[in-house]
DNA sequence: TGCGTGACTTGCTCTGAGCCCG
DNA sequence: CGGGCTCAGAGCAAGTCACGCA
């Protein structure tokens, strides 16, 4: 309904027949409702593959983006404390070639047979062997794609373990995790997918990828399959190795030193170590890791080898001990070994933290009044500043789409009508003229905007100085950053999507809202406003929250502060969603063998659960919760409703609905001939608005993948199938050639990644003119080169260059020879970028670099390649990625 | 078993600083 | 040196999932 769609869409295909086969189901984009992108639309490759994604910018004015937007009337500036550079480099060559070594062991294979059976021992071994592991793999899929295609007809399961089997056979289920290298069961169904259409013909991303963006076309060569992770750190490592850390500091601008960076390094270092365990580990089949989680203690004698290691101690081995304290209680990295649960530890009602100190949370400055008079029936009336705070709000917000939304509007008026009270003179909102205050604001904008640079540089560094203090908190000793420690400004309410509350007063926040989580030693921070005081203070150390207020717009929920992204609590706490994805990966043959037995199972509920999960699995699909009247409508794989899914003869099954933030997922893919039968089935005698999976919700869901897999929920499959393909792709596509054309791969498969995952963003505002713009140039300089080609022409029959241009007097024909190849390149170059420009105006890149693709493999292969990591990472995501930093070369997901 | 929290992750948009260009 | 563009970072909305209780 809302969406607004766009037009774009893209054109999947899919072809998978079988499980793993190669579905392809690219999506070129999806049109955010709201945002209305464009959508995306996928096509079975045909042969070719070719899908393409056909781009239609249908307006892509969402309003949101007007500018005005945003009123905050306070300014916030604030600084941010960076840091950071990298230090991966040495290490990471130097290092290459060690791994390089290693055997040629496979680990997926040696895991398999070891590794199922068990853990330890075998896991052990394995994990020293460990990175050998891809070249196995790779080789065999690559070679044998065609191969493979064909088999991906099958049922995953068979694929698994023999690829000669059909689907029937599946196999056995159940925990054990499979390594198996075999080919595609590893693989993401996505990446499975785009593999195929790779190998045919390009998929989409041929075309797209045709010509190539960066330069990187190869692609498809090796299918390409992607795959989307996110990154977050994992814990393992606490903290990251001193040179990171000292890197970071350096860049941070925060004091040097001070201690944050010092005391981080610090600490850090012991970190090190640990990560490198961790990395050890990664090398380890998942299996074998699940087994004996409590390797942990192991690794570190696997630890390494490599040199690595040993630089870190000395320093270390204070720091270090520490850490390993900490974290054993926290459950931190060793975690994950530790817990040999698996994964979930860090979950729990462990322990977060030992100590605690912060400062609290500041608020935004109180409203200052500007006496400007709106109009209510053309006659200016007088507000008191809380009423006229909440006009300023609105009249601000002129210019985005939310007002074209009366929902939006009368709930704005309700909330507003409730400050003014019944008696007062304004009666109704389509009266009001907030004109005046809305110029008021446009000039106030203007006035900012014309403060010279030491006046803005001022202002700035006094916002600094106050917010300083609550930057940092002191975490077991170490400084970490704190995300957001700024309380919310009140404002409207701006919903994603048609959401039912959009516009309602967000009312402001006062330490008597607040809740202060600190440890029990710490001194409690002071309130920053006088006379008043802290809801609650706590001492709760399972907890990594340091403050929480209740949401104004719907109480039921909280905002909480948290330590920043680069914090080692929230890289452990990533790690170990990488790692169990990874771990997912040891598993995946089997659950999919399950799953593709139950397509037809007579248990309607195992029936509904197994095509979910297949739908999860191969579309990356979110689980879907159940949600609020009071929120937007929007759906996930166990919420979605007759009307998403249309059934195309003989097996296609068409995808439309608004998902998450309220963007369109359009999606149009061949599926395995049972599962169609099952949707069809499922539809029956139902109407459009009901559940599709009426037996189902995501407790259900999770807990029936608990059964296959210790700690698996259906959000894994979304990380699994992004690092998945983003590992896979660059394997396969990378190849000789310089620095840019590398960055081109990784920009491909990134690309991908977030195609599966459907991360999608507004076309700017100015795309249009700026291709417009493009277009012109090029055009100009076909021209230019025209005239280069007819001086040629002349020169060599001895005439003289043509008219105007004297500079083209003196032209020897080399020279024009030169000059004819330099614009060519140009003019080349320029449709290079028109063609990224117009691929990713519906694409969001970021959000899969952010959440959903293993740091440790963008690392490992900038390490392998070397591509310079801060080509691919920037500042935040280094510091957000510390603990990935030191990972071997040969870190394969 | 179902439901309502509670804690955290994921995700899009806006903003502002720095960059490039003419 | 001003204006448009890009991109990182901030902001905050909207998901996921575990847990405890009845």
């Amino acid at each position: 309904m809302m969406a607004v769609e766009a037009s774009d869409k893209l054109i999947v295909s899919d072809d998978f027949d079988d499980e793993d086969g190669p579905v392809i189901f690219k999506r070129t984009n999806t049109t955010s409702k709201k945002n209305q992108l464009s959508e995306v639309k996928k096509t079975t490759s045909s042969l070719d593959g070719q899908t393409h994604r056909k781009i239609s910018d249908k307006s892509s004015t969402n309003g949101q983006n007007s500018g005005v937007q945003k009123s905050k009337v306070i300014p916030s500036v604030k600084t941010a404390p960076t840091k950071a550079s990298i230090v991966i480099s040495k290490g990471s060559t130097s290092r290459v070639c060690s791994s390089n070594v290693k055997s040629p062991v496979v680990n997926p294979k040696a895991s398999l047979s070891g590794d199922k059976s068990r853990p330890l021992s075998g896991s052990k071994v394995l994990n020293d062997v460990k990175e050998e592991k891809h070249p196995i793999k790779h080789l065999p899929r690559e070679n044998s794609e065609d191969s493979d295609d064909e088999e991906d007809n099958k049922p995953l399961s068979l694929r698994l373990k023999m690829n000669s089997n059909h689907n029937s056979k599946a196999s056995p289920i159940v925990k054990k995790p499979i390594e198996d290298s075999d080919d595609d069961d590893d693989l993401p169904l996505s990446a499975r997918l785009s593999r195929n259409a790779g190998t045919s013909g390009s998929g989409y991303d041929h075309s797209d990828q045709k010509k190539p963006l960066l330069k990187v076309q190869k692609s498809h060569q090796g299918g390409s399959s992607t795959s989307i992770k996110q990154e977050k750190p994992i814990a393992g490592s606490v903290k990251r190795p001193p040179d990171k850390i000292s890197s970071l500091n350096s860049s941070v601008k925060k004091p040097k030193l001070s201690d944050p960076a010092s005391s981080n390094k610090i600490k850090q270092e012991p970190v090190k170590h640990e990560s490198k365990v961790d990395d050890d580990d990664d090398h380890i089949p998942i299996s074998q890791r699940l087994g004996k989680s409590s390797a942990l203690g192991n690794k570190s004698s696997s630890v390494k080898k490599i040199g690595k290691a040993v630089k870190v101690n000395k320093s270390g081995s204070t720091s270090f001990k520490k850490q390993v304290k900490k974290m054993k209680k926290s459950g931190g990295n060793s975690e994950y070994s530790k817990s040999s649960k698996l994964l979930p530890s860090s979950g729990d009602g462990q322990k977060k933290w030992t100590t605690l100190v912060h400062n609290g949370v500041i608020f935004p400055p109180p409203y200052q009044p500007h006496g400007i008079k709106m109009l209510y029936k053309g006659k200016p009336v007088n507000l008191t500043p809380e009423q006229e705070e909440v006009a300023t709000m609105f009249a601000v917000m002129r210019d985005t789409d939310y007002m074209q939304k009366e929902k939006f509007k009368s709930n704005f008026w309700s909330d507003w009508r409730k400050l003014l009270g019944k008696n007062h003179v304004i009666q109704n909102l389509a009266d009001c003229d907030f004109t005046p205050i809305y110029d008021w604001y446009q000039v106030e904008k203007e006035k900012k905007k014309q403060m010279s640079t030491d006046e803005k540089k001022a202002l700035k560094e006094e916002k600094a100085k106050q917010e300083e203090k609550y930057m940092w908190a002191i975490v077991d000793g170490v400084k970490e950053k704190v995300g957001n420690f700024r309380v919310e400004p009140p404002g409207l309410f701006r919903g994603r999507g048609e959401h039912p509350k959009m516009g309602k007063l967000k009312r402001r926040i006062r330490p008597s809202d607040i809740t202060i989580n600190i440890g029990k030693d710490a001194p409690i921070p002071e309130c920053p406003i006088p006379g008043e005081k802290w809801k609650e203070i706590k001492h709760d150390n399972t907890v990594t929250w340091l403050a929480f207020w209740n949401d104004p717009i719907n109480p039921k929920l909280f905002k909480y502060v948290f330590l920043a992204a680069s914090s080692s609590l929230k890289g452990q706490s990533d790690k170990e969603k990488y790692e169990k994805a990874r771990m997912l990966k040891n598993y995946i043959g089997n659950i999919r063998a399950a799953y593709t037995k139950d397509f037809t199972s007579k248990d309607i509920t195992r029936q509904q659960i197994a095509v979910a999960t297949y739908l999860i699995d191969k579309l990356a699909l979110r689980a879907g919760n159940e949600k609020d009247d009071d929120e937007a409508d929007t759906v996930g794989c166990c919420t979605l409703k007759v009307e998403n899914v249309t059934a195309e003869a003989p097996n296609k099954l068409q995808f439309s609905f608004l998902g998450k933030d309220s963007i369109k997922y359009e999606n149009t893919v061949e599926v395995e001939l049972p599962v169609y039968n099952a949707i069809l089935k499922f539809q029956k005698v139902k109407r459009p608005g009901d559940d599709l999976f009426d037996k189902l919700d995501t407790s259900k869901l999770n807990a029936h993948l608990k059964e296959l897999m210790p700690g698996l929920t259906a959000k894994v499959f979304r990380t699994f199938n992004a690092s998945f393909t983003l590992d896979d792709m660059l394997t396969k596509d990378t190849k000789d050639g310089d620095v840019a054309e590398k960055i081109g791969v990784y920009q491909i498969a990134n690309k991908q990644v977030a195609i599966i995952c459907n991360h999608q963003r507004s076309v700017s505002k100015s795309h249009t003119a700026q291709m417009s713009k493009l277009t012109e140039k090029i055009t100009e300089l076909q021209g230019v080169l025209k005239e280069f080609k007819t001086d040629l022409d002349r020169v060599k029959k001895g005439k003289s260059p043509l008219k105007s241009a004297e500079r083209k007097r003196n032209l020897t024909p080399e020279a024009l020879e030169k000059k004819i190849a330099q614009t060519s390149a140009k003019i080349e170059k320029m449709r290079r970028d028109m063609k990224t420009k117009e691929d990713l105006k519906t694409v969001a890149l970021g959000t899969s670099k952010i959440n959903y693709l293993d740091p440790r493999i963008t690392v490992a292969w900038c390490k392998r390649h070397e591509v310079p990591i801060e080509k691919i990472f920037n500042k935040s995501l280094l510091a957000k990625f510390a603990w990935a930093m030191d990972v071997d070369p040969d870190f394969r997901f």
